[in-house]
This record gives C-alpha cells, sequence and structure tokens, in this order.
DNA sequence: GCCCAGGAGTGTG
DNA sequence: CACACTCATGGG
C-alpha cells in the first residue's frame, strides 16, 4: 500500500532520528523505515508532506501514521508562541521540522526505562533484542514491540540476557504491576496524576515518567529534564537546582507546549557539545 | 583501556 | 532538602 500524507513542517530526520523512538532507520535512498504497530512502514519526504509505503498494508495504517508524526499539531503556531522567548528563539529556527512524535504507551515506557543510563544506539539495540525474540513477527527482518502480556511471560533471567542489566528487573516487575486497562484508564488522568503514577513504577523516576507523559501519553506541556537540559539550563538561563524547580521554571516559561521547547533545547545543547558551536543568544 | 550514557533506588547527613 | 553510592553493560 502506498499513498500521500499532507503534513507540515516536517523534517524526518530531525523527527525520527535520534531520541523521541528508537525503531526507525534510515535506509541508502534516504528513506526512513521502521514498525508502527503490527505493520511496517517506510516514510519518504515530499512535495506536500510525506509519501507512506506500508507492508502488509491494513487498513488504518494511514491513520496510525498520521497519529504518529501528529499531523493535526499546528507546529507553526507552537513555533511562533515559543519564539517570543528571544533564548529559544534562534534554536527554533535551524529545527524547523521537528516534530513531537506520538508512540504506543507502552512501548514508550519500556523504551524509556530502558533509556536509563545507556546512549541511544545501545537503547536501540536493547528494544531491537527484545523485539526479535519475543515480539510477533512482521516481517523477516523485523518483530513487532511484544506486548505487556508477551513480556509478562518472559523470566527475568531471560531479560537479562537480552543485554538489558539491572534494568530486567525493573521491566518485568512492570510487567506484573501493569496491564492494558491500566494503560487506558491513565490516558484520561491530568498531567499531575499521570506523572504521578507513572512514577510509582519500579524504574519509572521524574525523567522516565516525563519522557512518557510527553511522547507516548501524548501530553505537550511534559518537560523531561536529563543532563543535557541540565546544561542547557545553567549555559543559556543560569537555572541550576532541583528536578522539581526546573520543572516548575519550564512550566512557567514554556507553558502548554513545553515539550516541544525541550526538544529544542535538547537537539541544540547536543549540537553545541559536538560542534562547539551555539544556535542560541547567550543569556 | 577509558569514559560516559536522554537515571533510578536507596541510604545518609 | 542535598549528596553519595550502586546498579550492569556496551558504544564511541
Amino acid at each position: 500500500m502506498r499513498f500521500e500524507l499532507r503534513i507540515g513542517p516536517l523534517d524526518l530526520g530531525q523527527t525520527l532520528g535520534c531520541g523521541q523512538t528508537f525503531r526507525w532507520r534510515l535506509q541508502h535512498d534516504g528513506a526512513w523505515r521502521g514498525p508502527l504497530g503490527d505493520q511496517m512502514v517506510m516514510l519518504r519526504k515530499s512535495r506536500a508532506g510525506v509519501e507512506v509505503e506500508a507492508f502488509p498494508g491494513r487498513r488504518g495504517i494511514g491513520d496510525a501514521v498520521a497519529q504518529h508524526l501528529r499531523a493535526g499539531d499546528d507546529v507553526g503556531a507552537i513555533q511562533r508562541a515559543l519564539s517570543k522567548d528571544p533564548v529559544l528563539a534562534p534554536g527554533i529556527r535551524s529545527m524547523r521540522g521537528l516534530r513531537i512524535v506520538k508512540t504506543d504507551e507502552w512501548e514508550c515506557l519500556v523504551s524509556f526505562m530502558l533509556a536509563t543510563y545507556a546512549n541511544i544506539p545501545r537503547i536501540s539495540k536493547m528494544i531491537e533484542t527484545i523485539s526479535a525474540r519475543f515480539g510477533e513477527r512482521i516481517t523477516d527482518e523485523t518483530n513487532a514491540f511484544p506486548s505487556i502480556a508477551c513480556l509478562r511471560k518472559v523470566p527475568e533471567e531471560e531479560l537479562r540476557r537480552c543485554g538489558l542489566g539491572y534494568r530486567a528487573r525493573y521491566v518485568h516487575a512492570v510487567c506484573e504491576a501493569l496491564d492494558e486497562t491500566d494503560l487506558a484508564r491513565m490516558k484520561r488522568l491530568g498531567p499531575e496524576e499521570l506523572r504521578r503514577e507513572l512514577k510509582s513504577l519500579p524504574g519509572v523516576g521524574d525523567k522516565v515518567a516525563d519522557c512518557v507523559s510527553l511522547f507516548g501519553f501524548g501530553r505537550l506541556e511534559a518537560f523531561p529534564i536529563d543532563v543535557w537540559m541540565e546544561r542547557a539550563f545553567w549555559r543559556l538561563y543560569g537555572q541550576k537546582g532541583s528536578y522539581e524547580k526546573l520543572r516548575r521554571f519550564a512550566a512557567d516559561r514554556f507553558g502548554p507546549y513545553a515539550g516541544y521547547a525541550q526538544e529544542y533545547l535538547y537537539f541544540n545543547e547536543r549540537r553545541y557539545a559536538s560542534a562547539g558551536m551555539c544556535a542560541f543568544s547567550q543569556e
């Protein structure tokens, strides 16, 4: 199945390339390929948005892609609103095509639990390994991410052999603490309640809870704070302190689209670290 | 070999 | 509240 989705602005690399989601791969021909639910999808930039190719191309895949890329979001308006922050504005200009994605709640929860104290290539590898061993087959090369019920049957030791390290215990415990109805209920919670409930899970602290709120549950006001964000806050705003303090600063300063501000700061801080350059104006 | 990674949990001052 | 320590391992 092949079709075009009208969407903009959109840069696939900025959106799928690093950190929000971990299973999209850039192919040699410039297309991005990855599993979405139980189907394989290839995305290629087109004039009006993206050209989508899906296998096996079951019904609903169009909606799934649109939902994943949050096609309904007015990203231009969000950028204009956040650009009122003079510190943020220059960085936004280099990230016009970044969209926050909406990922599956369960896959997102596990992914960011695995992300603790690991780098992005390793996170991807852990997720690929547990998908390959325990997920339903989509193609010869790729399996879907395993459901809660699937993963619950896996002994902790076997998860450990997938290279999860100490994270195996948390994943195993969360499988037993949670089921699909819990996730469905959590979708209706307010932001603070959702955050509190996520944090009550073993292996989920402030940062993971905020990542899962933002990407998995689609709460654009969520603002995950990691080491990169601490560096950015100190360098650009002269702010440091506890997670709660920085979180409040972000909420006050960036409002309902704080998640987007976080992504702009995150990408630019990493760029700054690697290139020694800065797209933001100094304080 | 060395360093650090999109942290969390636990204990202590 | 802040800090220190441990956790288990693999990319760069």
